[in-house]
DNA sequence: TCAGCGTACCGAATCGATTCGATGGCGAAC
DNA sequence: GTTCGCCATCGAATCGATTCGGTACGCTGA
């Protein structure tokens, strides 16, 4: 009814009581007479008073409890990658821990990203570290506002959370070559941001904007030094379809096993190969990594690096927490774990078609 | 080095002005003379001072530039279910068109829910109005807020924005029968919150919390009075699937359609039948609804209702726009489109194991 | 009886910016 | 030359709550 709120101090005034003591009575940050706790909060019952402004609160606490995540420029696709969003998931748990909640900002260059510079955040969390997010980096540093980068390096003095790309990639390569392939080719996530799909040189490899793609890929020609490598344009199963066929129209002998750097670049894969008349994994091993679960592969198991994403999030949740209390928390190092599915298995003979008959 | 940052005053004290007139030069809401907005500039520069703090900003001007959108319980279910992230997405547009941006709420009762008293939002959107959201819905509207809800009945007052999926589901039921199909299984949506799957009663029907699947169901119900009805568990594939062997390994006849409430269920529904040794739409016709990208089915395109998920989320964004600039929007019913596909076809003749050779 | 002490409450300062009416100066018009 | 009007700038009030040093009061112990 009434044009104007009521404030704390119309609900102090209305229980007959100094605003300093009504504001305790809802922060319950010093004891009070069980009298006077009644009072107000019938006074503030009376004048439909449901809580402290938040506004005004965080402006005085200098904490608003938002902590704000940049992704990508379209929400959606982070959506659709199950990795980020497992991870979203963890990092809402993480921060809820502490009372805090996420705000959603996308990296838009071209609204000249005023919601970072506006954003009542007390900490950020970027994801990735495109080189759009490098931008959002300076922006938020220059604010002076906590920020811990999950996937991506971001230079000294913001704590990582990382993942053991390289290695973990490395794992599954050895895992590969030990089944006999030696004739491989690598499909990576994006080089680059909106970079269109394609065979990429090795020899000298290109300087790969993307942290996670270039680790990963430093990690396969570990062991497979010779292999050729694909970049894929996205992590979505119909990318990795693509990716497939390009490989399997490609020139030169057929190779035996494909290595994606994600499940779903994997499927995709695996579903093209399919597509063509192959088998997996008796023509054509296929690897993943993530360890999502994936509707496209079934009745298959993917044969994969199972990565803590969840745990990614999480781990980031504590970092902010940690650098919100003053501390500076040190780098996080996560490690993947292999999964063994039934889309790996011998390389076959040259020129034998079928499963190996003597393994 | 500086242990307190810079302010406003502090600037406008080193440039020589006022501080309101430092504020102008930030806000530009003012003209200023351009030798005084280069000093202002010059001296923000000197002190590092990147802009205005936005928790004062936001509690002088009354406006924080957040929407909180209060989703499930659980982050990952709403970032699992295609349909509401491509929503999310949509409203994520809508509201950065008006430079807001999204806080993301889980309506958690264990903890007593102070995120939605606490967050400094100007308006919040509630997905879905299942019991725990009318919750929710009293929290928000004693502090006064604006409210949308989108997919739900919030009682009056509160704008809506809505589906027609009484109709929608009721077209895609004509389509089947039209077919020639009279012995269908209909698959809901879960009929209350965490409920477990499994056969329910039509006669009576009962009550059902969920709007959506209380809607659509109607809408099933319209054209196949007489149709068994499977309550599933959520809306995936795996949920899809369990309703699809469930249905299949039911006493009496097989159905010769079945009718599911979501893309989702329906593609584990395809998948079922198929693993059971039966053929699509030969044997078993399928639909859904939503008409989001599944992975799951193909090479089959599945017949469908496309329902304008990001659309609903950018009306919400427009909704809460209007809310705040003080109109009250009207609710709005954005209409599905029927989406023919090859999961369904003629019925099958009794005994007949194969497509119908006449038809 | 009075010093000593703890509890509950009060007042005032403060968080940092925005807004708006007031003011001063300067050019144009009569 | 004086007045009118406009534009840039200023000052003070305000947004709503929190915090903290201080005070009053009641109780215990010597």
């Amino acid at each position: 009814m009434n044009a104007r709120r009521a404030t704390i101090s119309d609900v102090a005034r209305a229980a007959g009581v100094a605003a300093s003591t009504a504001s305790v009575v809802f922060s319950g940050k010093t004891p009070v007479s069980d009298a006077t706790r009644e009072r107000v909060m019938a006074a503030a019952k009376e004048l439909g008073y449901t809580g402290p402004d938040p506004r005004a609160a965080s402006l005085r606490r200098g904490r608003s409890g938002i902590v704000g995540v940049v992704i990508g420029d379209r929400l959606r696709a982070a959506f659709r990658d199950p990795v980020t969003t497992v991870m979203l998931d963890g990092l809402a748990e993480g921060v809820a821990a502490q009372g805090a909640s996420l705000l959603l900002l996308r990296d838009d260059d071209t609204s000249e990203e005023p919601q970072l510079q506006s954003a009542p955040a007390d900490a950020f969390v970027l994801v990735g570290c495109s080189t759009r997010l490098r931008e959002a980096l300076e922006t938020i540093r220059g604010r002076g506002v906590p920020v811990v980068v999950v996937e991506g390096d971001a230079g000294e003095g913001v704590p990582q959370i990382r993942l053991d790309n390289r290695d973990a990639q490395a794992v599954i390569a050895r895992h590969v070559a030990s089944l006999g392939h030696d004739d491989v080719v690598l499909v990576t996530l994006p080089v680059a941001e909106g970079r269109a799909a394609g065979w990429i040189e090795t020899a000298p490899l290109p300087a790969i904007a993307v942290d996670v793609t270039r680790d990963r890929l430093h990690g396969a020609l570990d062991v497979f030094p010779d292999a050729r490598v694909y970049a894929s344009g996205g992590s979505f199963i119909d990318q990795g379809y693509a990716a497939g066929q390009a490989i399997l129209a490609a020139p030169g002998p057929r190779p035996t096993a494909i290595l994606a750097q994600s499940d779903m670049i994997a499927a995709g894969i695996i579903r093209a190969v399919q597509d063509a008349g192959l088998h997996v994994p008796d023509d054509v091993s296929v690897t993943g990594f993530d360890g999502v679960q994936i509707d496209g592969v079934a009745p298959l198991t993917l044969t994969t690096m199972v990565q803590p994403a969840a745990e990614k999030g999480r781990a980031a949740g504590v970092a902010v927490s940690q650098m919100l209390a003053g501390d500076e928390p040190a780098d996080m190092l996560l490690t993947s774990v292999f999964r063994p599915g039934d889309t790996t298995g011998p390389a076959p003979r040259p020129g034998a078609s079928g499963p190996d008959p003597s393994a």
